[in-house]
RNA sequence: GCCGGGAUGGGGUAGCUUGGUUAUCCUAGGGGACUGUGGAUCCCUUGACUCGGGUUCAAAUCUCGGUCCCGGCCCCA
């Protein structure tokens, strides 16, 4: 038997319409913040990756040569084909640009809980100024989408990439060896980092420093201990971030990033029940433009973790009830079934969800059919009625039937 | 890439330690009984040992390897 490639998934059709039914909620969400959809290739050339997280991904993506001998990559990520698109054709559209997307991403990497070589993100981008105000937006966004899926349990922390790089800088470390620092620092690794750091002739109490500055946890009051732009920065957005009624974040300048172009504040969401991948969410302001051929330009972007937070969504016990269809056609005897047929058109030519038994069935067991696809009501089409021009509807809830003109039937039904 | 645990009809399972008749039970699918009414009952029926090699008279069971799944590590743009 031939089974699904490693790290991927069918998705029968309940679990189909429950995914298109948070899908649309991540959709109205963006649509309401005044964000418009795009979509772009599934594939790009792998440069595109290269050129925006170094050549050490290759490892971790899908990339190969087409028969043309073009480099080719499946997608790792959205937001690089975003930028090369607004390069490519949306530069000269009025700012801001507010972006959003769906749609599926690939990596090679060993799959386990909510880690999928076929996965699926939900993401927006601002493309447009460096500023509070977008950020806030951004912000703002993410937030609304995780509490309009019903989330309960999740955290939500902003960190600014400026404090760290500051402190190395004003430490005197040079810009090439920030990234390994910067990398012990995301996990704590304090042990691993010291060495590094005084090896970099860095004086101990600077790197104790820098070590309980990556430890600075809480609301907006422990910016206090700290004096410098970023953390100004930082209480501007948290404050608009508060008459946005978004207070659910905290601040926690250990998120860092090691990647260059991150310019500004970083931020995250988890959601604890999940284990160890736990991330639903991660973004930032970034510059990124430049890289891809294009002016240099400030965007704020962040991408949700489409199956992770649907995992924790069923963890939480969110039961997601499928939906059935309105009526079910049931010929009573195989001569009445063109009279049926009529009948399921007529109701679908009017919008009402109909469906017919097709299988031939003696009238019991499509009446089975009919509870089975979760109709609200069963619509008998019988010799009897037939003879007075009408159709017995019957309640599938509470079983009560009625006899219905056949012209009346739509008008009954809505 | 590393460590560990798994895989038995569509779904859920018993059997595996100690190899031995026709692989257990529940559920589901198709048909029927109840000759024009669903969720019930009964009957018939469909359908599985993850794949490949080895040991053996004999392998679901022991053994080696592959594949896939699960938990964790690495990574996480």
């Amino acid at each position: 038997m031939i089974q699904c490639p490693r790290g991927t998934r069918d998705f029968l059709p309940d679990e189909m319409e429950r995914r298109r039914y948070y899908e649309s909620i991540l959709r109205k969400t963006a649509v309401t913040f005044g964000f418009r959809e795009i979509s772009t290739p599934i594939f790009e050339e792998t440069e595109l990756f290269t050129t925006r997280s170094g050549p050490n991904i290759l490892n971790e993506i899908y990339a190969f040569k087409d028969k043309g001998d073009r480099d080719i990559a499946l997608r790792p990520e959205l937001t690089a084909p975003v930028m090369r698109m607004f390069v490519n054709s949306m530069s000269n559209e009025p700012r801001p640009l507010k972006l959003f997307y769906y749609g599926q991403c690939f990596r090679y990497e060993r799959p386990q809980s909510g880690r999928y070589r076929e996965f699926f993100q939900f993401g927006a981008e601002l493309i447009g100024n460096a500023n509070a105000e977008t950020d806030a937006e951004a912000i703002a966004l993410a937030a609304s989408m995780i509490r309009a899926l019903g989330l309960k349990e999740y955290k939500i922390r902003i960190g600014h990439i400026g404090v760290l790089r500051d402190l190395l800088n004003n430490a005197g470390i040079a810009k090439d060896r920030m990234p390994e620092i910067l990398q012990k620092l995301d996990k704590k690794l304090y042990d691993e980092a010291r060495p590094l750091l005084i090896d970099m002739n860095v004086d101990d109490d600077v790197i104790d420093n820098i070590f309980k500055i990556t430890e600075t946890v809480g609301g907006k009051e422990v910016l206090d201990l700290i004096s410098d732009e970023a953390a100004a920065y930082l209480k501007e957005l948290i404050d608009i971030l508060a008459v946005m009624d978004v207070n659910d974040v905290e601040i926690d300048l250990g998120v860092v990033r090691g990647l260059d172009y991150y310019t500004g504040i970083v931020f995250e969401a988890e959601a604890p029940s999940l284990g160890a991948e736990k991330q639903i969410c991660g973004g930032g302001s970034y510059s990124l433009s430049e890289l891809f051929g294009g002016e240099k330009v400030f965007s704020t972007g962040f991408a949700i973790g489409f199956d992770r937070i649907l995992l924790a969504l069923e963890k939480e016990g969110g039961k997601f009830e499928n939906k059935g269809v309105d009526v079910y056609v049931v010929p009573v005897s195989d001569d009445v079934r063109p009279d049926a047929a009529k009948i399921v058109s007529m109701l679908r030519s009017n919008e009402i969800i109909a469906d017919i038994d097709i299988m031939r069935r003696k009238m019991a067991k499509a009446m089975k059919q009919a509870s089975e696809v979760k109709a609200k009501y069963a619509v008998i089409v019988g010799k009897n009625e037939l003879n007075e021009n009408s159709v017995t509807v019957r309640d599938m809830s509470t079983g009560d039937q009625k006899m219905v003109k056949i012209s009346d039937l739509v008008r009954s039904l809505k």
